[in-house]
DNA sequence: CATGAATGAGCTTTCATTCAT
DNA sequence: AATGAATGAAAGCTCATTCAT
C-alpha cells in the first residue's frame, strides 16, 4: 500500500481515537490496531504522538475552513454570507463528529502546543465573522461606529453560540444543519441590526418593552 | 491540621491542577505536592483520582450555580434576571478560572462519568434560560408561540455565547463582567424580541434591510 | 477496657482475618476495624504485623494441642488414644475453622519465620502419633521391628490423612467429628495392624487377594 | 528470542517465584528479573499477575495429571494402578517441588479464583482414587457395599496422606518415590482390604487385638 | 513496505508503621 | 487507655518509543 494512502488511514484512525478518548487516553497501540498495521509503521510515517495529534488538528482545521469557505459566496451581502457559512459549518460538524471533537474539545483541552494550533483556526473564523459585522456596519452607514472591542465580543458570542448549537444539533436527533443555522440567525441577526441602528439594551431602559 | 481544612486544601490544589493540565495529565503527585503533603494522605481523604475529580466537578458546579442564583432577583422581569445572572456568571468565571476550566473544558472532555456530572449542571442552567425565554414569550403575549425545539435551540445558543464570552473576557485584559454581560445582552435581546414579535430572518426576506 | 481483654479481641480478629485472607492480603487496618479500635493501639499492644501473626500461630497451636491432649486418656491402649485424639482433633478444627486455616494453610505458606513456628507443633503431633505406633509395635511384640524411617513415614501419612479429612469434613455438610475419625481409623488401623504382623504389600504378591 | 520460548521462561520463573514466596509476596519485578527481561514484556505476554498465576496453576496441574496418567496401566488391577500412580506422583512432586508448592500450598491458600482452579484438578485425582476403591469393592464382591460418603472419605484420606508424604519425602534426604509409595501402600491397602471384607474398627471391639 | 521483540519512565494505589497528643 | 494525622516504600500496570531485521 502506498505511503500516502497509509498515512490517510492512520490519520483517520487517529482522529477517531483522539476524538473519542482524548489525547492522553488515546494510545498509539489502539490507533495502529485500528489501521491494522504495526506500531513502528505509525512512527515511521508520523514520528510521534505529539506530531500525529498536531497533524490531526491541522487536517481537521483545514477541512473545516475549506468546508465553510466553500459554502460562502464571496460577493454576497453579509447576512447571506453568514447564513450560508453557518449552514456549511453545521453540515460539516455533523458529518465529522470526531474531527469536530478533536478541534473543539480535545485540542483546546490539552495545553500547548495543541491549543495554539486550534486557536489559530478559531481566530481566523472569528476574524471572518468580525469582518462580516464590520461590513454590515458599513452597509448601514447611518449607525455610529462600533468600537473594536464590541465587535470582537460580538464575534466571540456568535462563534460560541454556533459551537454550542453544533453540539446540540449533533446530540438532538432530527436537527438539520439548516435548522441549526436558522435558529442562530434568528437569535443573532436582529440583535446585530439593532446595534447597527444604535439601539442598545441598558439596565434602565429595556429595549424589548421600552 | 484538621481533616476538613486539609480536604479543602486538597480540593483547591486539585481544581488548579485538573483545570490546567486535564484529568489524565494531572498527577496525584503534583496535587499532593501543591498541598505540601504526601500522596497517601490524599488517598486517605479522597479515595481515588476519579472520586477526587468528581468531587471537584461537584464543588465547582455548586459554586457556579450558587453564584448565579445569588445574582438573580427571583421576581424581576425576565431581561433583568438574565442581565444580573450573566453579570454574576461572568464575575464568577473570572474569579475562578481553574474551576471554570474544570467544568467547561476538562469535565466535558474526559468522558463518563465526568461528562454526565457536568451535563447535569449545564442542563439546569439551560433550563433556567429556557424558562426566561418562555417567560418573555408570555409577557409579550401578542406573539405566536415558539415551538419547544426553537426555545431549546435559542437557550443553547445563549448559553454557548456566554461560555465563549467567558473565555474571551478572561483572556482579554480589562474586560469586566458587566461589559461581557452587556455585549451578550445587546447581541441577544433584540433577537429574542423580534422572535417574540413574530419576525424571523429568512433566506428570502432579510430582516435587517427589509 | 483492660489490656488483656483487648489483646484477646485483637487476636480473635487477627485469626479471622489471617485465616480468611492470608498473611499478606490481611491488612492491619481491617484487623483494627474489626476490633473497633485505632491502629496505633494494635501496634502498642502487639508491636508489628509479624509478631501479631506469630502470636496467632502460637495461640492456635497451643489451643489445638490442648484440645487434642484433653481428648486423650494417657494410660489407654494405643488405638483408643488415637481414636479419642482424632475425635478431639476433628471437633476442634470444625469449631475453629479460621484458627485451623491459620495453622494448616497460612502459616505454612508464607515462609519463615512462620513455617518454623507451625512446624514445631506439627512435629509434636507427628511425634505423638509416632509414639502411638511404636507403642503398638511393642504391644504386638511378635512383630519384627519397624525401621525408624518407616514409622516416621506412617506417622506423616496418618497426620496428612487427618488434615485432609479435616478440610473435607468442614466442607461437607453433616460430617461429624466422630464420623471423620471413624473413617480414618478404618482406613488406617488395619494397615498398621498388618504391618505389625509383618505383612507388607509388595508389587509381586498383593496382600488383598494374596 | 521467539515469543513461545520467552513465555516458557516466564512461566518457569513464575512457578519458582510463586512457589517459594506465595502469590502476594511474589513480585512481577522479581519474576521479570529472573528471566532477565523487563516487566512490561511479562505483561505484554501474560497480561496480569492474576492471569500469570492462573496459567502457572493450569500448567502445573496438567503436568501433574499427565505424569500420573502416564504412570498408570489402564487395564491393571486396582492396587497395581494405585501403586504405579503413587510412584509417578511422588516422582513428579520430587522433581517439581516449586510446581507442587504452587498447586498444593499457594493456589489453595490465596482464595478465588485460584483455589477453584486447583480444586478441579484435586477433585479429578480424588475421583480417580474413588474409582479405584469402588473397583476394588467390586472385585471383592463378597463385601457389603460401601456408602458413597465412606468411599469419599477414604479417598480424601488417601490423597491427603499422599500429599503429606510428598512433602515429607521432599524434605527427608534419601527417600525415593518408590519408598514413599510403598509406605503409603502398606499403610492403606490392608485397611481398604479389611473394609472390603466388612471388618471395621469400632470403639468397643478393636480389630487389632480382636 | 513492514514488523516482532523489547524497554525506561511514569502512573495510581496500598500498606505497615510512627508521632504528637 | 487511646487516637487523629501523616508517610516511606513498594507494587501492579501502562505507554510512547526504539532496534534489528
Amino acid at each position: 500500500m502506498p505511503r500516502a494512502e497509509r498515512e490517510r488511514q492512520m490519520m483517520d484512525a487517529a482522529v477517531r481515537t483522539f476524538g473519542q478518548r482524548g489525547y492522553r487516553a488515546a494510545s498509539m497501540d489502539e490507533i495502529a490496531e485500528r489501521v491494522g498495521v504495526s506500531k513502528p509503521l505509525v512512527y515511521l510515517y508520523l514520528n510521534s504522538k505529539e506530531e500525529l495529534f498536531t497533524a490531526c488538528i491541522r487536517r481537521e482545521s483545514e477541512a473545516l475552513v475549506a468546508a465553510v469557505t466553500a459554502g460562502v459566496e464571496p460577493g454576497a451581502p453579509a447576512d447571506r454570507q453568514l447564513w450560508t457559512g453557518l449552514v456549511a459549518f453545521f453540515a460539516h460538524t455533523a458529518e465529522n463528529p470526531d474531527g469536530w471533537a478533536v478541534l473543539h474539545r480535545q485540542a483546546r483541552t490539552h495545553g500547548e502546543p495543541f491549543a495554539a494550533e486550534v486557536t489559530k483556526t478559531r481566530d481566523a473564523l472569528v476574524a471572518y465573522v468580525t469582518g462580516l459585522i464590520r461590513a454590515t456596519s458599513r452597509e448601514a452607514h447611518s449607525a455610529p461606529d462600533l468600537a473594536d472591542r464590541d465587535v470582537a465580543g460580538l464575534a466571540q458570542a456568535l462563534v460560541g453560540a454556533a459551537e454550542s448549537l453544533a453540539a446540540w444539533a449533533n446530540e438532538t436527533p432530527g436537527v438539520s444543519a439548516r435548522e441549526a443555522a436558522a435558529t442562530l440567525m434568528n437569535f443573532a441577526w436582529a440583535g446585530l441590526g439593532n446595534l447597527m441602528a444604535g439601539e442598545r439594551w441598558t439596565e434602565r431602559a429595556r429595549l424589548l418593552h421600552g
